[in-house]
DNA sequence: GAATTTTTCTTGCAATATGCAAGTGATAAA
DNA sequence: TTTATCACTTGCATATTGCAAGAAAAATTC
């Protein structure tokens, strides 16, 4: 970016970002899939804050029409369906990350040991490549007993 | 944060952030504090997503409750109200600037051009910094002139 | 193999939030 | 003194949400 001068586009970015993640349910779900290695239905529905079941398919199908999850169902086990993290919705985690650092400063109430955001701070790239290979992890995991049952 | 262990606290940062930015108005209000220049009842209402007065109205409080805006009459010209973006408020500029970047990769019609996203990458702290002068800037010409008139 | 359970949703309905248009009150300008 | 501006409020139709119940398709248990 150019130093003496303000940049003269409408702020289109913003309102992108805000039709995907500009919906505290949608935040959360992503939060939820992202950080919480939750990938099923019954998963997301279970969560603290109660999210009522037909919310929950809404925004699931929101998501999944964002190109944010991908729906799959299990070959082995036709009824249970997983909802992975695209790698778009993986990209925003830097942004996920930075706005919980922003929390742990300000909200007093707030659960996050000082550690995280000092760990993020000390090494940003580190910390969310952590969170990358937690989630690879996981979804290998899945997708292995996709492949060779139970 | 530690490298090979899991986080165990319940993902409360991300709940705080959602119920201060996670909706759709309350981002784009920021956006407009922090980015565009906007102080003003009658700015915010000739935003091109059209936002009707009395959600506007309702975001405001909201925002000024939470402790992003700063609310003030000029004393010169008590018809006039400014909102001014707090520290707290202006501490959401990395993720706001982050989920922007994000933005100009995934949307395709993004109107952001690509010396935005090249020059955040580059020089994230210098980026952010540039903004807040700016913000700087903005509000001192407008307290300037509730001190001496005009 | 029949009955129960699990899992992922769907439907109906009352309550709440939103969008739109019009109105209000307090300045400020003409 | 009249008109205009600015920051909201109010009323009302419409849309979204939350809650409870249901339903279809497996999968498990007996």
């Amino acid at each position: 970016m150019t130093k003496d001068k303000k940049p003269d586009w409408d702020g289109c970015p913003t309102r992108y970002a805000a039709g995907i993640v500009g919906d505290k349910w949608c935040f959360l779900i992503l939060r939820d899939v992202l950080l919480h290695g939750k990938r099923t239905y019954s998963e997301f529905l279970k969560g603290p804050e109660g999210i009522s079941t037909n919310i929950l398919a809404n925004r699931l199908a929101r998501l999944e029409a964002a190109d944010m999850l991908d729906r799959q169902i299990d070959p082995r086990k036709a009824s249970r369906v997983c909802y992975f993290p695209t790698r778009k919705a993986r990209d925003v985690l830097p942004a996920l990350i930075s706005i919980m650092v922003w929390s742990t400063k300000y909200d007093p109430a707030t659960e996050a040991p000082a550690s995280f955001a000092a760990g993020y701070q000390a090494d940003p790239i580190a910390a969310i490549d952590w969170y990358e290979a937690e989630i690879d992890r996981i979804d290998a995991e899945i997708l292995a007993r996709f492949d060779h049952g139970q």
